[in-house]
DNA sequence: TTTTCAATGTGTATTTGTTACACATACATA
DNA sequence: TATGTATGTGTAACAAATACACATTGAAAA
């Protein structure tokens, strides 16, 4: 429990709206990268309840990304986490089945219509600790090729996510936040692999990746694998940085 | 005045609340292009007051998308136009000297915090009568290289459409929504140097835009030029619909 | 009527980037 | 010590982007 920020509870639940701004909330896509597949971060309500993306509401004195940063803060544990506001959710229907949820009383604030903010954050999976909160029953990583079935217009909100995380994956550089610091090649090539749902040529996907001038070679190797130890790369921070504000692909 | 949605006044500003979700707002930067500049829709306050982007609020009914649409009719007599979300403005501090705005008491919902939404659209200049409502004094077009300061964060929120709009160029296409049915590559090429910022090769512009396949040249040309007459060209909608779905680079 | 001018239509060589593919190397295991 | 498999590297074929030149046309000027 965080001691700045309240958990909610029922109390909370109908007099959420002395503190949160009304009608807003903010979902978030939580990606991960372990063991050579993408994973997402999902809560599960209490009392055998559906699965739903982490979320949360919008206090009155902060913006939406303070919002996000906070969410994230209290299921993962970390700070100072990539995030990508990508879109807005904001169908009068979009919350089916509402009225089964049985912590939020029918007048209380929580019933009413709340129009969504999605955001994906990227975050590296062996520095993360899921948390669920008192509404939880668990909160654990999923294979993006096999999320459950969620709550409302959840899993639209996450197809979404990852069709612009795969979009941003052509102009913008990725990884910095879901490798570990070092890494080798073929881990890197296996997570555009999984991002973007198919195969690459090993020798020209090196060929592409070195010739954006964001990565260095270190002269370590990875070893103990069971083959010809790879060369260990770390990312460029300054020139990875730079990219990612100004984009990799020049077009016209 | 449009009969199904009562335009503010005094009385709505205090009890907005009643019709529209609290703390949300809706921007939008509407671009249009004429005499070769590409040229932005923008409002004046009444009494001399701040040029701002047309926006409006969200009735309790309404999508985003919805309300969008509702603003752009408004100001533009316009149904169907093309619409894109693309950035939530919430900086709680966004609405500098909003108490200035002499048309909200004090109490009233409107001096309550807005989270805002801003939409961009595209609009065939021509087909366009500026619309100023009850709280405008003016209503017109500007050059986008020119825009006047406009109040709280506007002048951000236009910038940020513009930057979207050019990044948008590399993977989709773009001149349906703002050229006449019928037009010249010279014309299309206007279009995008506009947007860009930058001036471009004739010859290879006009490969690299058949070559996309969206284009059907038709038999006739415009006369009336003082110099040799161009051909016209019209979009092929269904590959145009198309190539706005999926893209048009293929990266990786 | 003829000439001139400026913008349009079209083609080609060069450079750059992408794709496809093959062989040598090295580490752990057997 | 031999083996298998993943890694490191190079090159030819192809496609795309760029740079650049000359012929054509219509209006306007001479």
């Amino acid at each position: 429990m965080n001691e700045l920020i309240p958990d909610l509870n029922k109390d909370l639940l109908e007099r959420g709206h002395e503190i949160y701004l009304r009608h807003l909330s903010v979902d978030c896509v939580i990606f991960g990268f372990h063991e050579n597949e993408l994973k997402v971060l999902l809560l599960k309500w209490k009392d055998d309840g559906p699965w739903c993306l982490p979320g949360g509401f919008v206090l009155k004195e902060d913006s939406l990304e303070q919002s996000a940063t906070r969410i994230l803060k209290q299921r993962t544990g970390l700070d100072n986490i990539f995030l990508q506001q990508f879109h807005v959710f904001s169908d009068p229907g979009r919350e089916k089945k509402k009225e089964l949820f049985r912590y939020a009383s029918k007048g209380g604030w929580m019933m009413e219509r709340f129009v969504s903010i999605g955001f994906y954050a990227l975050v590296e999976f062996s520095k993360v600790s899921p948390q669920a909160d008192s509404f939880s029953e668990d909160c654990r990583w999923w294979d993006v090729d096999s999320v459950p079935k969620m709550v409302f217009d959840h899993n639209e909100i996450f197809q979404r996510a990852l069709q612009e995380l795969r979009m941003s994956l052509n102009d913008h550089p990725i990884g910095y936040e879901l490798l570990p610091s070092k890494f080798t090649m073929p881990e890197l090539q296996k997570l555009y692999e999984t991002i973007l749902g198919k195969s690459l040529d090993r020798r020209n996907f090196q060929k592409k990746m070195l010739a954006l001038g964001i990565l260095e070679r270190l002269k370590e190797r990875k070893m103990g694998g069971a083959h010809k130890a790879p060369y260990l790369y770390k990312f460029n921070k300054a020139k990875y940085d730079k990219a990612l504000k100004t984009g990799l692909r020049g077009g016209f």
